[in-house]
DNA sequence: GGAATATTGACAAATTATTGACAAAGAATT
DNA sequence: AATTCTTTGTCAATAATTTGTCAATATTCC
């Protein structure tokens, strides 16, 4: 799509810029510069200049960004103007909440299923989505062309899983267990490590002394 | 604690380093060398001599470094020999699952009490918290000297609420809202952005072609 | 329509982060 | 007890990232 290589570094902030992006078209601003959004967002105008110039020319000398425009851009490079079916492995609390965090599906997220051991939770039904037992994940993935799988499993099943999830021909898994999973480097792999966040915090407590 | 400026880099990797350690620790293993553990983690040895080396020298020559030492003094730096007093504002389905996941309590982060201003929940009890009102969160918060805030509550409503928790004495905020609380300074914030998460993964699934 | 102003995109400079190399020191071996 | 081996801590080199600057160009104002 982009030959050259972007960095993770830029890739981390695209996300922000769009956040930013939306708010404003929300108050229907319809231009900024990138000495104004630098101000918004408290990084510096360079900064947000040469992430963007990484993907294009996406403004115009003396007006700034078009905010709707931008939008739009950063959206189609994140891959948000395409459609995405989804699971939910591991039916516990964590897997609830983003089974009924609605917000995912208006970027193109389409969770279709959630998946469980636990026998109790079978047939449950969750923010709209049926509760099926790990038996049927695998001609599930293959029927219903699953590419990102959300892995919400203890930290001792999760490798084994999505070594499973990979080979019936998920390309992507966002993980939450607490535990990295070694996969092949052609399956992507997004780590969502709440302890590790939570320490983070406790480190800069810590270090305001 | 420690006069030299940590940068950032190194305290995102330090969680992860003690994630590592507390597994070679379950499984016995007394000693182990940079080397050992970069292969194990897939960073360079430098890189975890140089991280380390930040803080002290916990290793010695010709040995390696000791688990159980450098997971204990880990876990110092990062301020887990502390115990901490917790809120969660906000009872939805994410707030819930923070109740429900009991390891953080292992780690000194005790939650006492959840808060919501929706009446259909107060007096629920979620993971042995009992959600309150959201009126009384000031006295509470005083009473109990609370210093971490969990944050799930809509976007609109996060940045006055995070404002008040500051004013009432909370010091730090583990923020869930997507969206940025401009906070003096003094107040330690860390972000758990979902969807700018799953935003990445999708964009490392467009850039694979 | 022309002058003044604003703002980008690109490049160079400065800063920060990562890696490689090696002397020093302890551990293991004979 | 001497020798060899291992592995750290540190420093220098390299790589990556961020910031500052400015010519080029569009916009805005008169």
């Amino acid at each position: 799509m982009y030959d050259k290589q972007i960095s993770t570094a830029v890739i981390k902030r695209l996300p922000r810029y769009y956040r930013y992006l939306g708010d404003l078209l929300e108050k229907d601003v319809v231009r900024i510069s990138s000495k104004e959004l630098s101000e918004k967002m408290n990084v510096t105008a360079s900064q947000i200049r040469q992430d963007l110039n990484n993907f294009g020319g996406f403004g115009q000398q003396g007006y700034g960004y078009n905010v709707q425009h931008l939008y739009t851009e950063i959206g189609k490079i994140l891959g948000l103007d395409k459609k995405y079916h989804a699971v939910i492995v591991g039916a516990g609390h964590l897997g609830q909440a983003l089974a009924n965090y609605s917000d995912f599906e208006r970027r193109g997220f389409k969770f279709l299923g959630m998946f469980d051991v636990d026998s109790a939770k079978i047939g449950m039904n969750v923010g709209g989505l049926e509760v099926m037992s790990m038996d049927e994940l695998e001609q599930f993935v293959k029927d219903n062309k699953i590419s990102i799988a959300a892995l919400t499993v203890p930290k001792a099943k999760a490798p084994q899983i999505a070594n499973n999830l990979v080979e019936w021909g998920v390309e992507a898994i966002w993980n939450f267990a607490p535990t990295d999973l070694n996969l092949p480097s052609t399956v992507l792999v997004e780590n969502v490590h709440l302890a590790e966040s939570l320490m983070r915090l406790s480190y800069k407590i810590n270090a305001k002394d």
